[in-house]
DNA sequence: AATATTTACGCAATCCATTGCGTAGAAGTC
DNA sequence: GACTTCTACGCAATGGATTGCGTAAATATT
């Protein structure tokens, strides 16, 4: 029952002509009179016509259409990532698929298949943790369609790449701890199958090193996002003989998933042990003890992410140099880490 | 340099016949003989052959493919909904072409109309607080094309609807807030414009007046959704004489916002005033005190819509008869309505 | 007056897959 | 031998917009 889209033949027929001249006419071209450009504009805007998008597709192999595949939109940093996404690709004429991995790796390369079979101009994609094979991405990279990675990558990819600086963010948050007393300070790490668990463990590594506290092999725990190994984690920290007096976490929901347990086990947040995590919700104001976060710039990464589809849209030989753009993190201190009193008091250092 | 795709005329040319015969080969068409099919079946699959899913829809008049156009999804409720959106859709192999309209009218015609003009097979959508025009609405109607409501709704516009039970779920926070023993209850509602504010203001009034309480006008609120706005509410409210002991607000951001400043009032929450909000974070649990809250079925609002999209393009004349699915809420009691010992002594009533 | 140039338009191919129709040759029927 | 039927394939149109090329007619040039 759809209504048929009006086309230029409609328009042609109406006005005794043929579709080129129609077509012509539209798009002022020279060799169309100006009555007959007038009677064709007159009738068209009359009409409210709009060329149909899917036969200019197959005519120029153009979708205005960036896929973009991120592992889930539950948690606060995807939805923000997206928001980016979506404002850049809005603003500059695109439209955004949107598909969810799940984590799963097969989702993921079913979606990005289904997605590369023509219907999108570029891919922007947060690899799945399951991600390490990785023949799906490359199919896209050897087409020479431009292919973005946002806040995870493979390494084996050569494809652009925008990234929050999880090394810089992990690093300032360690010292944090260490400046403000901490002695024995845990990492609740991500799977090693992550890219940015890495760089998130090397600051923290350096971190130590810099300050001549002795790596402790123990106080690294690895947690594959799922709630029980969460608490599975946590449990391991908080049954060793020498309790750790700090805690840096891979990401929020981690954090949110152990504090209570810490509590449950009566150790004071954050007198017994502080906390810092990698986290962006706002509602992290109102939780009790207020975590103190490393603020990934989840917006930037997806309008950045954008702008790098777009430029390499624009240069034909983009693809041979990939780009990578590394946005700063922010630490903001709250009170799971420092007693409230003494933020009050304007401990916060640089 | 995109590489071009493999079309029905390269495997045509290679294997010396027509385009058509290849094209029959490969749906295996009564007329083409067995070798045929198998020659070209053979090197269909060994160049991994798809078909140019632009050209199917050119020809079809159909893109498998769900537009969607949600106010925001940085908050957690809409993007749980697109994630129940994005399964549904997955499984029933259709893509989802993502928009927002940031709670901009003139944003949402932009995106509605370059998603109309032929790339969707139909539209779900929770329309802006400025949605009071629906011209942009209409005009899905009128071409046949699936329409779905989702959370919000224009009352003149004749298109299914999936909502969660806005009335319920206010009356029954309204009751629980009554039958703890408060007296005094006050709502901070949602915008007018907005088709859930209504429902959730007369669940409130019609669960007081069940109990024989009076309305009082100086009690309700109306907030548009900034946090200005959500300042001005809770400062009006707590600047009354007779201060209200319980407030139910339109949603959790709204709580989020307003609870710290009776905190800093002074006021006690509980005790002094209790708090109850639409809301679904999980987060909320770990806010202090958590938040007592009416959570709305997102992911099965989301869910649901693609169904009754799929519904209504399998039969031509769905669309004469627009559906509404109203989906169950949950109370859960926390902390923010009662003592946290009173919880723990199960004082939880049906 | 004869040729060159400009004006203003239509035809047909292009992108790609699908499908109604036509047609060749082979086989079968009376 | 003349007819129908079946097999196996190709042609061309379809969907819609674009564009190179061709071609009338109307001016301009010499």
């Amino acid at each position: 029952m759809l209504y048929r889209q009006l086309t230029l033949k409609d328009i042609a027929k109406e006005l005794n002509t043929s579709v080129s001249t129609v077509s012509r006419a539209l798009k002022d071209h020279h060799s169309i009179s100006p009555e007959m450009k007038k009677k064709v504009n007159d009738l068209a805007s009359r009409w409210d016509y709009h060329p149909n998008p899917t036969a200019l597709s197959l005519l120029k192999n153009k979708h205005y259409t960036i896929g973009v595949v991120v592992p889930e939109i539950a948690q606060n940093y995807f939805s923000i990532v997206m928001e980016g996404i979506e404002d850049a690709a809005n603003q500059a004429g695109y439209h955004v698929m949107f598909c969810l991995s799940k984590e799963i790796l097969q989702r993921e390369i079913n979606v990005v298949n289904t997605l590369l079979n023509n219907r999108i101009d570029g891919l922007i994609i947060a690899p799945s943790k399951e991600t390490v094979s990785h023949e799906h991405l490359d199919c896209i990279v050897n087409r020479g369609m431009p292919l973005i990675f946002i806040d995870r990558y493979c390494e084996a990819v050569p494809a652009s790449r925008v990234l929050g600086d999880d090394y810089n963010g992990s690093f300032s948050a360690v010292e944090h701890l260490i400046l403000t007393g901490r002695k024995r300070i845990a990492h609740i790490a991500g799977p090693e199958t992550l890219s940015n668990s890495n760089p998130r463990l090397s600051g923290y590594l350096d971190a130590l090193k810099k300050h001549r506290i002795p790596a402790d092999k123990e106080l690294i725990v690895h947690c594959d996002l799922t709630q029980a190994s969460a608490i599975d984690c946590i449990n391991r920290l908080i049954g060793l003989k020498k309790l750790p007096d700090g805690i840096l976490t891979y990401n929020s929901s981690i954090a949110f998933q152990v504090m209570p347990v810490v509590k449950e086990k009566g150790l004071k947040i954050p007198e017994q042990i502080a906390f810092v995590g990698f986290a962006n919700e706002p509602i992290i104001s109102y939780i009790e003890p207020q975590l103190t976060t490393v603020i990934q710039p989840a917006y930037d990464i997806g309008w950045e992410a954008v702008n790098l589809f777009l430029d390499q849209q624009a240069d034909e030989d983009y693809a041979a140099t990939p780009k990578t753009k590394i946005l700063p993190t922010q630490l903001v201190i709250r009170g799971s880490s420092v007693k409230s009193s003494a933020l009050h008091a304007g401990l916060r250092h640089a």
